[in-house]
RNA sequence: UGGGGUAUCGCCAAGCGGUAAGGCACUAGUUUUUGGUACUGGUAUCGGGGGUUCGAAUCCCUCUACCCCAUCCA
């Protein structure tokens, strides 16, 4: 676990400390109806981490209450991803459709408690009755039905009696609801469908809002932890669950809402993933440039990485948008430290080694250095070879490190080559390199004292493979795809004839590799033959010669268009706000911010015309009720406070007189509002009275100035934001007693 | 337009009144038989405007932008 909690685990922590579960329990909940992406990895990292994390559990829950659209081998794409993340849900996956009949009673309970009826209005009518977002809905005159009359219907419903969409049965909650999700939202509909697991059982179905929470219930779930857009759905949750009076019983769960993963060029919403697969766009839901657990695995990501790329990501609610290079960086990162670096040609041109008779075998380590692995293998050498194509240059820009007519190369683990003539087609093609080794370069062994810049890969033309590669690239080339119309032409290029040196193919040291300089690769776990290799590419080594060719060439500042704040109109004031505020700013000397937020809330300026009679300190008052009064006020009503305008203007009387400073009033009036007990009360049990003399305070700056010698040396060399640091550190030591103004003057005067 | 959310570096993200963490990306350098890795350094005043305070990313007021809700989907 990180050192730095996310929001969900601190809920957790805090239900667990405060006693309110003694367990914590939570599930993963897909639909089975589409393959598992990314984004499901984030859900089932924060379920499935959050119960290992605080010793609890985690339950894999099928949520499929749509006969229409689910099916059997979604779930087990499901139950794979969960597996291959390494997580255990005890070979026991649990189905909301395994509930239908314990849903069914909860439903009966609800329309007997009044709370539920059949409604048998159309689709289209109970969409126009529903209202809109800013208009309220009405209710549907079959509301009215008797409990008799409901409970006949709904069971007529369930024995299949009614076609499709004939009736529905609808919680009775309000349709005058601000949040659309309560206007008598509908809890079960008739789908004459045969469900993947329940067969033909059931005509009718819950819907989501109705057993999404109760299958948590049943399942003894604490934190039911979904993403943001059922933030509105919450309210039903609640509503299903009290209103069965389940919470009483146990301890019922509440629902937590976090951000979902978005990440760019790619999509994530299951219909377009959909829409590729049907489309042909792609191969399937396992292909290697989709953004589904079946596509990285194939791909070659290590489930390792996707669990650092979670933990590296974060959890909250705010709306984001990850770099895709993040995920890229975690594959990368994981992979440097676990597989083998082997040579592979992808783009071959033909060296021929003049000077070089006969062959022999290299014998090369398969990590780095500083890779603490062992092992390596034998590379055949010859006199004719290849090299990438792009390591040789004719006419090299400037801070070319390859092979050029003029500038030798390194074979990685043999000799030192020469250019010595350039072969061209009657096209001016390159078709050969003739070049000349030098026998003395061997690595390990090299006394030849030839400077190279650097080492590149090679294979020897007889003994290497012939493999084929896939190189894959983003799916979309625009960062937020919209559509089709965005997608990357070259998301894939097939390399059917690359040369790889033979100990992969033969020996097969590991399936994943580092083809030296170029990338890492996944030997293709469907097409991988023997006889005809398939490697994809998982992502490329980070790149700093290009992206510095690019730059040189490109050097484009992109100018950044500032945005511009628009300010909006403030609502005008009533005649009444406008008296009030200007009896505050003229007779009473406020501020006209001040005298605005008080003048335009009716509790506030009431509150504090009431300590005003007590207290005759007009500014001293305003500012504590405008300011800390209001925020109280904000969630409570003014006869739920527990102090008085009589306790306010005790404790704004204490800072006049200058018993205590500002600081301490802020603490004592949270103490206030949470105890109501009297600020002089307060003030004196704890011995709250400021200390206001130097001789008292100036001890403690210098005992902080000998501990702080490196911030008192920063603060001389200009660097005033120190001040607030060692004010700080006095008022800490002296419990927040010491008056903050003279210790800032003192402070000050002493770091001059 | 009603309700519910969210805003801290190019991208994520800590921070809960007292020196603006960290990662990715970018960038400069050191090491290097991978233009890789590793290492060292560089890079923000917190959506805008006011207010309260000795001191505000944090508290108050206000404005703005973005996301979600009017499926018999989940």
């Amino acid at each position: 676990m990180s050192e730095h909690k996310d929001f969900l685990r601190t809920i957790v922590e805090e239900d667990l400390k405060a006693g309110k579960y003694n367990k914590v329990v939570t599930r993963f909940p897909p639909e089975p109806n589409g393959f598992p992406h990314i984004g499901h990895a984030k859900s089932i990292v924060i379920n499935f981490g959050i119960a290992r994390d605080y010793h609890g559990h985690c339950n894999l829950r099928m949520d499929d209450t749509n006969p229409t659209k689910e099916d059997t081998k979604y779930v087990e794409a499901l139950k794979d991803a969960v597996e291959w993340l390494g997580f255990d849900f005890d070979n026991n996956v649990h189905f909301t459709s395994d509930y239908f009949p314990k849903l069914y009673d909860y439903a009966i309970e609800l329309i007997k408690m009044g709370k539920a009826y059949v409604d048998s209005l159309d689709e289209e009518e109970i969409r126009e009755y529903r209202g809109t977002v800013t208009e309220a809905g009405k209710r549907s005159k079959y509301a009215e039905r008797s409990v008799e009359e409901n409970l006949d219907l709904f069971e007529r419903m369930k024995n299949g009696e009614f076609k499709d969409g004939e009736h529905v049965l609808r919680a009775k909650i309000d349709m005058t609801a601000a949040n659309m999700k309560m206007r008598d939202p509908l809890l079960y509909r008739i789908r004459h469908a045969h469900h993947f697991r329940a067969g033909d059982a059931w005509s009718i179905y819950p819907m989501y809002d109705f057993a999404h929470c109760l299958a948590d219930y049943i399942e003894g779930i604490t934190h039911s932890i979904c993403t943001l857009e059922f933030e509105n759905n919450r309210d039903i949750y609640n509503w299903v669950l009290d209103t069965l009076g389940l919470g009483s019983i146990s301890p019922r769960p509440y629902q937590h809402e976090f951000a979902r993963l978005g990440i760019n060029y790619t999509v994530m919403s299951k219909r377009k993933l959909l829409e590729l697969v049907k489309g042909g766009q792609v191969s399937g839901w396992d292909d290697p440039r989709l953004p589904t657990i079946a596509g990285y695995k194939r791909r070659g990501y290590t489930p390792e990485s996707i669990l650092n790329f979670c933990d590296g990501i974060g959890i909250t609610k705010a709306n984001s948008m990850v770099d895709v290079a993040q995920l890229e960086f975690s594959i990368r990162d994981d992979l440097n430290t676990k597989v083998p670096r082997v040579l592979c040609v992808l783009d071959p041109l033909k060296v021929t080694i003049e000077n070089y008779e006969g062959s022999e075998e290299i014998e090369a380590t398969y990590y780095p250095h500083d890779v603490p692995k062992e092992g390596s293998r034998k590379l055949p050498f010859s006199r004719e070879i290849y090299i990438e194509r792009d390591d040789f240059m004719e006419n090299p820009p400037k801070g070319y490190y390859r092979l050029t007519p003029e500038q030798p190369v390194r074979l990685k683990h043999a000799y030192i080559i020469s250019c010595k003539e350039v072969v061209k087609d009657v096209n001016g093609n390159i078709t050969e390199i003739k070049a000349e080794y030098h026998p003395d370069s061997r690595s390990g062994s090299d006394t030849s004292g030839i400077k190279v810049k650097s080492a590149i890969q090679w294979v020897s033309a007889s003994e290497a493979k012939e493999v084929e590669i896939r190189l894959y690239d983003r799916l979309f080339k625009d960062e937020a795809p919209e559509g089709l119309e965005d997608i990357n032409p070259d998301s894939l290029k097939v390399i059917k004839n690359a040369l790889i040196e033979p100990a992969v193919i033969t020996e097969k040291p590991d399936e994943r590799f580092q083809f030296e300089r170029q990338g890492y690769f996944y030997a293709d776990p469907v097409d991988y033959t023997d006889e005809k290799p398939v490697f994809n590419k998982i992502v490329g080594l980070k790149d700093s010669w290009s992206k510095k060719k690019k730059t040189t060439t490109e050097s484009a500042p992109k100018p950044q268009a500032k945005k511009v704040q628009i300010d909006g109109e403030v609502a005008p004031m009533t005649e009444v706000q406008e008296k009030l505020f200007n009896k505050y700013r003229a007779d009473l000397g406020l501020n006209s911010e001040v005298a605005n937020t008080l003048a335009r809330d009716e509790k506030l300026s009431y509150f504090y015309a009431e300590a005003l009679t007590v207290l005759n300190s007009p500014v001293g008052l305003a500012n504590i009720v405008a300011n800390d009064v209001a925020r109280e006020l904000k969630a409570k009503e003014a006869s739920e406070l527990k102090f008085s305008a009589k306790q306010i203007a005790d404790l704004v009387k204490m800072v006049d007189d200058e018993t205590i400073s500002s600081k301490i009033a802020k603490q004592v009036f949270e103490e206030m509002a949470k105890s109501g007990e009297s600020p002089t009360q307060i003030v004196e049990s704890k011995g709250l009275v400021q200390i206001s003399d130097p001789s008292k305070i100036l001890p403690i700056i210098d005992e902080i100035m000998e501990k702080n010698p490196d911030n008192v040396a920063k603060f001389k060399a200009g660097n005033t934001k120190l001040l607030g640091f060692f004010v700080g550190q006095v008022l800490k030591s002296t419990g927040g007693k010491a008056n903050p103004k003279v210790v800032n003057e003192l402070v000050s005067e002493k770091l001059k």
